[in-house]
Formats: C-alpha cells, sequence, structure tokens
DNA sequence: CGGCGGATGTTATAATGTTGCAAACATTGA
DNA sequence: TCAATGTTTGCAACATTATAACATCCGCCG
C-alpha cells in the first residue's frame, strides 16, 4: 500500500507505484477479476502521475506506447479500476486518481492544490462521522460521498515562501 | 430566503421561487451588479426546479420562451450567477442548483437522492469544522470544497415504503 | 453626438463521455 | 482437440458538456 503519511513529500515513486500494482493484481485475484494488459497499463500511468490525470491524457499516453486505442478502452478500464476500488474519480477534475486505501473500505476526503495540482487521499473518520450524521439528521441514506477539497498544499502556501514542488 | 427547515416536503415553491429572485434583486443591487432579464430568467428556472438542472436543459428551457440563445449565453448566465453566490454547480451532476444560503458565507453539502433527484443544500457547521481541522491537520490551505452525498432522500427510501416524491 | 465598457448574439470548436456492433480472446466442458 | 460460451477489445459514430473568438448591441458618461 502506498504510504499516506509522507503526503506531499518527494519519496520512491517507483516503489509506491509497483506496491500499488502488487495490490491490485492481489486484490483481483480475490475477486477473481482479470487486470488485464490494458487495465494495469492504465493503472499503472494514473499511479506513475501524483496529479489526477484526464482519460483523454491517459488516451495520448496509452497511443504513445503504440497501442491502438479509442476512448472507450480508456473508460472501459477506468470502469473497471473504479468498480474494483482502484481508482477514483475527482469530479471536480474530470480526472482520475490511484486509490491509496485499496481493498479497504473508506470514505475518503482528497486535497487538490490549485497551483501544482498534487492531490491528496485521506480517510478522515472525524470528516465521515459528521457527514453520516449531518446526513441521518435529514433521514437521508447516504450511500457515496464526494468531498473534494481545493487549495493549496504545504509547498505551495504562500506563507512558507518556497518554491512550489511538482 | 428559501426554507430550509422543510426539505423534501411539499410546500409553495412559487413563494419560494419568488423569495429567490427577491433576494438575488436585492445582493445584486448591494454589489452593483446588473441581474439582467436573461440572467434572472436563469435563476428562475434553476429554482423552479427541485433537481439541479443542465445547461443545456436551460437552454432549452430559454429557447422554449421563443429566446434565440446558444451554449455562452447560459454558461455567461451561470458564471455571473455562481460568482455572486446565487447558484452551485453539482460537480457530480455536471448541474446547477439555486442557493440556499444566498448573501451568506457558507460551506455547503448537498443531499443529492439518486432516485428522485431532489438536491438538498445543508450548512453544516459540524461537517465544515471537521474538514477544516484535517486540512489544517496537512497544512493545507483550504478555499474550496465540494462536498457531495449521494443516496435515497426520506420520501425515497425503501424502508419507509412511501411512493417516492417528484 | 461619440466613445467606452459590459452584455449578448453567433459561429465554430474543444473537451469529455457513450452506444452499438463486430472481432479477438479466454474459459469451460465435451 | 474443439465447439460453446462469456468476456474483453477494436472501431466508428455519436452525444453531451464547455469554451474561444469575434461581431453587435445597448446603456452610460462626457
Ligand atoms: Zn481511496
Ligand atoms: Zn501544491
Ligand atoms: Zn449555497
Ligand atoms: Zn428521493
Amino acid at each position: 500500500m502506498s504510504d499516506p503519511a509522507l503526503p506531499y513529500r518527494p519519496h520512491d515513486h517507483d516503489a509506491c507505484v509497483a506496491q500499488a500494482l502488487a495490490d491490485a493484481r492481489s486484490i483481483c485475484k480475490a475477486h477473481n477479476a482479470r487486470l488485464t494488459p490494458i487495465r494495469e497499463r492504465v493503472l499503472e500511468l494514473i499511479w506513475q502521475s501524483h496529479q489526477p490525470l484526464g482519460a483523454y491524457e491517459l488516451l495520448a499516453a496509452l497511443a504513445n506506447d503504440g497501442r491502438n486505442a479509442a476512448p472507450p478502452t480508456v473508460y472501459r478500464a477506468l470502469d473497471f479500476l473504479q468498480q474494483y476500488g482502484l481508482v477514483h474519480r475527482i469530479a471536480s477534475l474530470n480526472a482520475f486518481i490511484g486509490c491509496a486505501h485499496a481493498g479497504a473500505c473508506h470514505t475518503s476526503l482528497f486535497l487538490i492544490c490549485r497551483h501544482c495540482r498534487n492531490t491528496l487521499e485521506i480517510s478522515s473518520s472525524t470528516v465521515s462521522a459528521a457527514v453520516t450524521q449531518t446526513a441521518q439528521a435529514h433521514r437521508f441514506v447516504a450511500e457515496e460521498a464526494i468531498m473534494e477539497i481545493t487549495g493549496q498544499c504545504p509547498g505551495c502556501s504562500p506563507e512558507h515562501e518556497t518554491q512550489p514542488h511538482d
């Protein structure tokens, strides 16, 4: 599993990606689902980027691989990956990011830096409890929650006067 | 101001719309902004619907008015209305809804019924405090929050065995 | 009047996402 | 092995959502 304890910090991202792919293979195996080359490659491309990737960026990357891909190819792979909880869609960006807690049941909150676009997935029990409670107070049966916070990450925050990282 | 104390309940929605328009006029006046006929009509159309409306649905409604409208017309009106906090965009639906707390600074959470599509805007201090706290814990400067909860409203919830309302 | 700026009209195009069908491929069981 | 079956991919067309660029109109001020 990737290390959510080191947000926004430089780290051995190749290892991070490799781990995510290994996790994905094991999750798919457990569900008897086929992590085909295309699906695995899409997941890898998503993980290699710290910023959420759009479907058409993925498409371009696949074309770059020499692969013959059309929009449905990428959307189908993304559907599959979302279905097994391996990626999340960021609605405010029309883009996709690897799930940092794949395999675990979780409600996520995303911190999206509007400067460097780095996006951190957080599973906050405080927030999800507050949301659940609020929904219940309105007798609403919550099924899915989208929580996307846009702002500035520590590396891009003006008060620190540091270089934005990428 | 519309009455958020009566979510999902039948009510005098014409009065509700009239009030929202009156509020909008006063807010625009205070900001020296021009609530032109198109802008006001778009806001009215949005308010008349309990479900969030898509830009092209608004476009069709304007065409129905006999007005000669193209996409930029509607998107410009929506930009204006968003700028003055009169409508919100629901990212997960690519649609727009009237703000239930126009004029007040607020962070909103939306409860979206996947059955009847009715959408309730809630300003929960518990949730926003939890979000702020979580962001701060990651040294993230939060600027904007999108919180959209999809599920079933009381009228559509199966346990109540009632008719879904619309 | 004449210039200025904001608002709208108009056309075209970009960006994102879907449908439907056929070919290729994997899996299973005779 | 080989046909039967279901899944995945290729492919073409299309649908939906959003923006760019430029012309025109309209109210306002001097
Ligand atoms: Zn996740
Ligand atoms: Zn940043
Ligand atoms: Zn609001
Ligand atoms: Zn409902």
